[in-house]
DNA sequence: AACGGAACTTGATCCGGATCAAGTTCCGCC
DNA sequence: GGCGGAACTTGATCCGGATCAAGTTCCGTT
């Protein structure tokens, strides 16, 4: 995986009371998203390989809440992580999804900054965030590899706020199929349809409208045979052009 | 200011098509965002002096369009820029609010990635691109500036997702007033009372609802005394508690 | 294979905010 | 200082999606 990080600290993505503060703080191991561009290559695996250690979670277990103390960081093998920020009403705001190859385990001070649960059964690698730190600091790419990182989850959260901002359901819906898309594309696997790995609900949360709605989009979208479901997590889109069209509505 | 810099290629608030994309390509400049939480040093604006030259901007006025070739970075010395990405549709997302000291002109292969407006009359450090980056390549703490400022973007950026998140206007209004809050508060000036420098049509295409609704929900505020207006631009908050408690309903 | 609960779908009602439409205030400009 | 347009406020209507409420399908368990 591209190494996640060294000294940083930052993000939460929620708007915390004194979000604006000193973000970045000495040595404290980071990431959050992933960088699909940038696929591990076979040596960073083989060093990764020495000081990780595999590990499975099942669906809807959580893998560290916000505020846990930040010793590992976590590389996806297979499966979807949920990451959110826990709200003062009870619920949660979901704030992304991580695929395979995915880093994550951002933390600030020390701690995580936000809370990751398996969406899937899930199978990571979890690298102690010590020896990590301690390689990367001889590692002179360093800071391409944390930059990348950070350019990627900039741009990840700037498309989620984008998404957000539409007002229209089918509109959110449709951007949330071409991120998948696109994810899964960029993954490698370049099928014919889209596999959603996580449920209405956390789709609804993710785009922001209730999981009815999201039922109701797809099936709107089904109805004018914009996409046809093999089964509930499987989508075929037929009409791209139409579905780029519902995008901007 | 902390230096912008180097190599870097990310970005784009909005989704576009491909975003998941390579995102980290060679030599170009980078920035846009704030970063208060380390501001400006005397020795950094002299160097910057050397190179950089004074430009102002009248209110409305473009700074530069999305795609424009990014030959400079700009640093405002006084007003508020907005940054954001035209839509299709016609309309534009408006996706974030700069302030002085904040650094912007985000490049991606070259070109900006979105564009930049002044929200008012504005006064900025216009930075050449090409010494700056030369300049920073020799800059040990080069790495630690831009992982500052992507730090700092990547905050913005979930918090503005968060704020879109929300859906009672009431509470994106006083999510926006605490960040406006916050960001005077670290921009050093500490009066009692917001300034509110940009219209209420900026405030509510960045928060996600319409300018009337921008209105009423200012008009409930008053009315409920948890806010007082001096003029139609200085706010003063009366009841933080209040505030606060709309901010997750 | 049958049970039971969770996830999902579908329907009906309600409400907040978009939208349309006037006013009103403000501000740059002559 | 007065003119004119833009920004803002306020009001009335309409509509999409939240919410509540049943069903229905799926899936893990026994």
């Amino acid at each position: 995986m591209r190494p996640a990080t060294m000294t940083s600290r930052h993000n939460g993505q929620s708007y915390d009371k004194q979000p604006l503060g000193p973000m970045f703080i000495a040595p404290s191991i980071w990431s959050a998203g992933a960088n699909p561009g940038h696929p591990l290559n076979a040596e960073d695996r083989a060093k990764l390989a020495l000081i990780a250690t595999i590990t499975r979670f099942g669906k809807g277990e959580t893998i560290y809440k916000k505020g846990d103390k930040a010793a590992f960081v976590y590389n996806i093998i297979s499966g979807t992580v949920k990451t959110y920020q826990p709200l003062p009403e009870g619920g949660r705001f979901l704030s992304g999804f991580l695929f395979p190859n995915d880093l994550f385990g951002l933390a600030e001070d020390g701690a995580f900054v936000n809370a990751a649960e398996a969406a899937t059964d899930v199978t990571v690698y979890k690298i102690p965030a010590a020896p990590l730190e301690a390689r990367l600091r001889h590692n002179p790419t360093l800071d391409f590899q944390v930059i990348c990182k950070l350019c990627h989850d900039l741009r990840a959260a700037q498309r989620h706020a984008f998404v957000l901002s539409r007002h229209r359901a089918v509109s959110k819906i449709c951007l949330f199929l071409q991120m998948l898309e696109v994810a899964q594309e960029t993954a490698g696997n370049m099928p014919k349809q889209i596999y959603l790995s996580m449920s209405r609900s956390d789709i609804g949360a993710y785009v922001g409208i209730s999981p009815e709605a999201v039922s109701r989009c797809l099936r709107k979208l089904t109805d004018q045979k914009i996409v046809r479901f093999k089964d509930r997590r499987h989508v075929e889109v037929l009409d791209r052009q139409a579905l780029e069209a519902l995008t901007s509505e």
